[in-house]
DNA sequence: AAATAGTCAATGGTCAGACCATCAGCAAAT
DNA sequence: ATTTGCTGATGGTCTGACCATTGACTATTT
């Protein structure tokens, strides 16, 4: 004998329509059918179905317009939404985000220098001159920093560490907003950041990857260090 | 003028829920108050509160047993629920996957000779033990491999660099399961992977960190070598 | 002819009530 | 002390209803 397999309703449609959508029948845009003909399609009550297409929908797989219709959303916002639950920040687990943006800062800035395409490398260059135009703009000053981080991590053309690097920067983003919103500091950090952002590009440019990792590193480090510092 | 919040119930009570989690008025193992007692607080119908619930259940939040009630999932689950949607695995996503957990496996045999505990180091060597007493049973092999890996990531007491490995090294488990299935090839990957692994482990034991990377790398890149043959 | 206002059917969002299978706990029977 | 059967509570599911919103269509006005 051998356990019984268990399965709910809603489940099952979870599971009907994500692979529907892993085997592109149901493409990004597409309409699905309304919710009243899916229960007869599907043989099952509407509460089931509403709350299998609920979870997809607070999953951002699914988006759901009164007097319109379900729509599947773009595929490229799937990780992102999907990390989004699961962290309830605590202390060790900002420690643990940090060390791992570290890791992957890093690693980016290596399989970008060696997989950059031209216009990956303007792109990074002018977020680096909205960096210095904007040294007395704190708001935007970050703004472009995100971009830049952003940018190298797109030029290693790895979805995946893409998405990964973007969350982890997303929830670190707020924290650092907020630690180094003192001005002084602020002046300081700023021009401290342009001097190892521009060692990144040089390194990025030259197409050298352990030299572009290495700066990234030491970027890392020292912005982490004023953090730190401000925390504890 | 500006646009105007457009909240729906649903959407509201998993924000409630999830805070109350976040604040730890909830903690894991906790059991919520049955779902009529539920509408009546929160002043909603029965759907939309079933609606949350059944949300916050699909990505590892929440567990509903029938007569028995609702709990708060173990926290260390999230991460890898919330990460097993949002993958429709085609072949570059599967390449993307590859080359993450190379860049994971490696920093993490780095963090874990800086940081392991005689305990550790016991169950990996434990773990190494288990594949060379299992070389005829592949699927046995495969399993002391995987806990290898894992058990290195927990020694880096980096609870999201574990998360990260446990989920992309499940994605790949049946991958490797399926192609390295041929008797004559498993036989001669078996001896490589164990004389690999024993490098890894003696890099761990010196607390060598670059001896360590090294030896993963290594090993990450020669396994990964035969499941390409296999693939392309 | 063009712009405006009104109508209407379809849709997702919500609610209330009902029934079912399952489980924990307890009492009675063995 | 163990088993059996009962019972109430619970999550899972279904149904039918009502509401607010939307977009297309129509009638009206300019």
């Amino acid at each position: 004998m051998r356990p019984v397999h268990r399965t709910s309703v809603s489940d099952e449609i979870v599971a009907q329509i994500t692979d529907l959508i892993a085997r592109e029948v149901l493409k990004p845009g597409d309409r699905l059918p309304a919710e009243r003909e899916l229960c007869k399609r599907f043989g099952v009550g509407r509460s089931s179905l509403r709350e299998a297409l609920r979870s997809l929908a607070m999953m951002g797989i699914l988006d759901g317009r009164v007097g319109e219709g379900t729509f599947v959303c773009d595929n490229s916002k799937y990780l992102e939404k999907a990390l989004q639950w699961g962290f309830a920040l605590d202390g060790k687990r900002l420690h643990d985000l940090s060390e791992t943006r570290m890791m992957l800062e890093s690693q980016n800035a290596y399989l970008a220098a060696e997989r950059e395409t031209a216009t990956d490398l303007e792109a990074i260059a002018a977020a680096l001159e909205g960096m210095e135009g904007a040294l007395e703009d704190w708001g935007r000053f970050l703004e472009s920093d995100l971009q830049f981080h952003l940018l190298i991590a797109q030029a290693t053309h790895n979805s995946i560490l893409y998405s990964l690097l973007e969350t982890t920067r997303n929830y670190l983003q707020e924290w650092i907003k907020g630690s180094l919103s003192e001005p002084s500091l602020a002046g300081r950090r700023a021009e401290l950041s342009l001097r190892e952002h521009r060692q990144i590009l040089v390194g990025l440019q030259q197409r050298d990857a352990a030299s572009a990792r290495r700066a990234m590193a030491a970027h890392i480090r020292s912005s982490s260090g004023d953090l730190q510092e401000q925390v504890s």
